[in-house]
DNA sequence: CTGAAAGCGCTTACAG
DNA sequence: CTGAAAGCGCTTACAG
């Protein structure tokens, strides 16, 4: 444990001042140092193996060069992607990122925003919009207005807010274009697994799908309500339609189940596996999110991949542009599998 | 866009001297404030709303609150858990948690230690071991010395380095008790789906399992390499095993099929799906990492979950106590699924 | 218990 | 082009 080698040093070793050996090395817009002492300079640096301190710098500077990240829970393999996504976009700009996770604690929101402030990040990235607790959700806003008022600059992921700006993934629309193309494949009788009724991703997912298989003049036999999109719930639903018998009904060719996650194809599966229904042969279906898991299931699983490293990327680029009020929409990717085959014409 | 208000504005809205105000609101173990000055200050950096500025904080306290995080890719399932088991340590010790991926590129890993090092941060925790680029191995070991000389300490999962301290899984130990787990179900015949013949974490899980089942006493089929344990090669490895015979040749009983990881296991399990043989009627499966995916499966998978949320909280641990030379070794965790029935008798 | 002052390691107007 | 000096916002010996 030796003293860090500092500025001063290097300066004393090339025998200039320390102004001289701060341009030659950090550079300055501005200002120009002669050839031959910055040489000595850059020499002497190495000689002395010097490295910079950041913290230093930043102090001098009056700003970091950190992005806050926060995110519910970074195990996740969502967040994991549009951490991914952050990351890599940060440091193309040269940025570390400072990483904040609320472990779905909707009351760590605030201070964890907070902390990111006190940190002086040059710009934060929040993924994840309100968690339905109110007062959390409140304190959250303040914190992030706080932040803006204190002269920085954030990006939303799958939320909106006054002075920031977003990206946010096209569920609708990307919920349509998979209807859109089961139709050309073939498929005309449809059962929607749906999430609750009530606003968020699962319902846009659902009004997308549904209002363009009936625009196309398809049929829905049934939209089956869970109580929230997993697989668990996906089982069950896909019991009850089972029971139902509006999937034998038919002899207008094979129904494709439509579930608005991949998690409740998942439990939908089991359910036609252990009714004795082979998917695909007799019923298809289809997910949303592209999980892990989609590609390893039997039959693998038609789908929706979210661009969710594109999200985190894009979500720095906006954060630091500064500019507020923009939200960047990305449509999601149709991943056809063996869950949905072609019909034969 | 207003001018953060600074501890002076506090001392003098309070009152007080700078030195006051500072030991008011940030504490000192050796100096007490007189409890009027203190309440007074308190109020006056409510009413201003005042934070601490952390830069200037850890700039005069000469050490950051930053632990530094090393991935190799933070979008993998593994790395995620990791990365949230350091989280969780890092926040409950105070500290946030500044993230550097390599994006598995070799060089960058001593390039990303020398910037964690650089922005000063209380310790480092590395993720993974050698990358098998020599150079990029070697500089990046220069890198932690560096960083250790100069006064940090470190703590690396899955790897061993002198002057750090560490945290492994035990892959050996813990196949070993899968196959006993797996004897005690009835198992008497295994095959075993193995990566390349060189040493890593395959080649222990291997060799815990093989051992132990010959111990045991029980018989082993085969033992078919792989190029790499992907899902690819776990097909290919199956495919080879299924036409060599052996799985059909005996008597004694119900062969099960061990794969290194569970991505070798899915390929197998599709290649003896194509090849009409019921999983886990006639031949049972076990991969090893409880990948996601394992628990959507058909039958689903038997396998063995890393601890890694808890090898993420313990290196923090390591890393922040500092002591060099200790490794502490974490075993895996038997997760019994479908596709490893009991045998009757 | 309280305060004036130095210092952390840089950057950057301000003068030469 | 180069340098002496102030300053970034705190903390902390050092004196009262």
């Amino acid at each position: 444990m030796v003293r860090p080698v500092t500025l001063s040093d290097v300066a004393q070793e090339a025998g200039v001042s320390l102004a001289t050996a701060s341009r030659a090395l950090n550079g300055s817009a501005t200002r120009t140092v002669g050839p031959e002492l910055a040489r000595r300079v850059r020499a002497a640096a190495e000689r002395l193996r010097y490295a910079p301190d950041g913290v230093a710098q930043a102090m001098a500077r009056g700003r970091t060069n950190a992005i806050g990240l926060v995110v519910p829970d970074v195990s996740d393999a969502l967040f994991g992607a549009i951490t991914a996504g952050v990351s890599a976009a940060a440091d193309e700009a040269g940025l570390s990122v400072t990483l904040a996770s609320t472990r779905d604690v909707p009351r760590r929101e605030a201070s964890v925003i907070d902390a990111l402030a006190r940190q002086r990040v040059r710009a934060m990235v929040l993924v994840g919009g309100p968690t339905g607790n109110v007062e959390a959700d409140v304190a959250a806003m303040r914190a992030i207005e706080a932040y803006l008022v204190g002269g920085g600059s954030a990006a939303l992921i799958g939320a909106a807010m006054p002075g920031t700006s977003g990206v946010d993934i096209a569920d609708k629309r990307s919920a349509a274009q998979l209807a859109m193309e089961l139709h050309a494949l073939g498929y005309r009788r449809f059962v929607a697994l749906a999430g609750p009724d009530r606003p968020g991703r699962p319902a846009e997912r659902l009004a997308g799908f549904v209002e363009t298989v009936t625009v196309l003049g398809a049929e829905v036999l049934a939209v089956q309500r869970m109580t929230a999109p997993t697989r668990e719930a996906g089982h069950a639903a896909m019991a009850e339609v089972i029971a139902s018998g509006v999937l034998t009904g038919g002899d207008a060719g094979r129904p494709l189940v439509f579930a608005v996650t991949d998690q409740a194809a998942f439990g939908a599966l089991a359910a036609l596996r252990q009714a004795g229904i082979p998917v695909p042969d007799q019923v298809a279906l289809a997910g949303f999110d592209d999980s892990p898991g989609a590609a390893e299931v039997t039959p693998t699983l038609t789908t929706v991949r979210l661009p969710l490293v594109a999200a985190g990327a894009e979500a720095v680029k906006l954060a630091l542009a500064g500019e507020a009020g923009r939200t960047v929409v990305l449509d999601g990717e149709l991943v056809l599998r063996e869950s949905t085959p072609p019909l034969a014409g």
